[in-house]
DNA sequence: ATTTCAACAGAAAATTTATTCTATTTTTAA
DNA sequence: TTAAAAATAGAATAAATTTTCTGTTGAAAT
């Protein structure tokens, strides 16, 4: 959008010639910051708001920012004109960049552990160690404080815990077993050793609780597990890999954990890891 | 914005009276979950984009949501309307509410985590997420690529692959059951059940190969059937936690991975990975 | 005190965005 | 297979937002 305008036409930027302007939220604030001195007094007024309020910032329309800003909404368009940009929107998306990036996509983090050519075995090593690490740090940000809190506490009070998973999601079935017996609580693994799945949900007593973990192609077994159990009144903590999983709705708690996959081998770091936690955290006892 | 419509003029809501409407974003996530399966393709298709991309959901115009979710700008309309709300702003509020809450969260988590004793479960997660990435990075530097090669071979050559392991390296074995399976080789996961285990040892062949995984106080049985295998002259992958394991001098290749440790529980983030690479380099077959 | 000029508020215009509406297609039931 | 109902696409409309513009204010310089 090429401007055809005389120099004097409209007040020239601050810098006699803007090479760049900014780019990112942080250069924004390093611009703001660097020539708030030779802002005007409305100008000034809106710098500092923009830097207080970041978040309202990027969300609210202009009018709105300005009601709260206290100024008219022209001012914030001369806000943007002042630092070189064309109007208010482009300033207000580097504000909304920076709330992206404190959420950042798992798919855009993932995309650097890419399948780039090489199938050596370090260079694969080298792609699921970061794909892991990944999908713990999406963890830490994803998970929700009072569902952790809820699950622990769920567990805690359970008489057994009677715990159900197959296939990949076995594993953490496996090691949710080991952790909780070795700590010397009551636990069941429901194995169907022989078949006998069915029956051993009947052992489910008033007072237990169901930890169940299934991935992708649900087990029907395991999602009717959960389902009869949470229909009996008794709590079920589950772990799945999606919002859509069948878990969802058939768990008193119910954890979304995304982990990272290459080569569509899915990884169970990030679930071994929550495992753990909840695990742990029933035997911490706050 | 009060509409005065008749109540036949827009199709009725999912359930005949919504008493409310989704407040929050995860009661949204939670509400879409609930009664996707009642949705139609098209809002079901919102369903699982909304799902996916929360991000661009929340930021994006609805013009730019629909292209990049392929659907008519209308059908977000009809979408929102489906859960209740009046247009589909309302629903993109839901979505960016969930985007300021991450910024407070971080400051907080970490204030939390040094306040209230370190033990609560969100607390505990950050310490071993915080552990497993440690172990993961300490995984990939200490890694020796010649070992990773020469194991990935003996595998590949292997008629049938025996697997074994017990207690806290279980999970392992059963992971690395899976994968194999899955991806059509033949394995044998030495369980014991029955108390069988010493006769399952008799099965391995001559053009096979055993991987084993023991930790800490490493389980007899594991360490000798690695000593028998050995000695009869099959090849024996190891994992093990420490150099003086009696698995290091029991094997073919032996892997030592320190996994992370927190309340003296150990994970198993590292071994994992380390297990997973192993089976899919064995796929990759570069 | 007066002139000059940048800064400003507020209204008006232009643009973008959200929503409604209707013809068409698809699905469901008969 | 046909009829009825529901869902959908896309254009049309309505609403909102952003931006421009004009007259005014206030400050600095003379």
């Amino acid at each position: 959008m090429t401007k055809p305008r005389s120099q004097a036409a409209k007040p020239a930027p601050l810098e006699d010639a803007e090479p760049s302007l900014p780019a990112t939220y942080e250069e924004m604030v390093h611009a703001i910051s660097a020539s708030y001195d030779r802002l005007s007094k409305r100008l000034k007024q809106i710098a500092g708001y923009s830097l207080d309020h970041p978040n309202d910032f990027a969300i609210d329309t202009i009018a709105e920012t300005a009601r709260k800003a206290k100024v008219q909404p022209s001012a914030l368009i001369r806000f943007a004109q002042a630092f070189g940009f064309d109007g208010f929107s482009d300033v207000q998306r580097l504000f909304q960049q920076r709330l992206l990036e404190a959420r950042p996509s798992y798919e855009s983090r993932l995309e650097s552990v890419r399948d780039c050519g090489e199938n050596t075995p370090s260079a694969l090593l080298d792609r699921f160690v970061e794909g892991n690490m990944a999908a713990l740090e999406h963890l830490r940000q994803e998970i929700q404080p009072k569902k952790l809190d809820e699950a622990v506490r769920l567990l805690r009070q359970a008489d057994v815990i009677h715990i159900i998973a197959m296939r990949r999601a076995f594993p953490l079935a496996a090691y949710f077993f080991y952790l909780v017996t070795t700590m010397g609580r009551r636990a069941q693994l429901m194995d169907s050793v022989g078949g006998l799945g069915r029956e051993q949900q009947v052992l489910i007593g008033p007072n237990d609780a169901l930890f169940v973990a299934s991935f992708s192609s649900y087990t029907t077994e395991v999602v009717q597990a959960a389902e009869e159990t949470l229909r009996r009144g008794i709590p079920v903590v589950a772990l799945t890999d999606h919002p859509l999983s069948p878990l969802t709705t058939n768990a008193t708690v119910c954890f979304h954990v995304e982990d990272a996959a290459v080569h569509d081998f899915r990884s169970l770091g990030a679930s071994m890891c929550l495992v753990q936690t909840l695990v742990v955290g029933l035997a911490a006892g706050n």
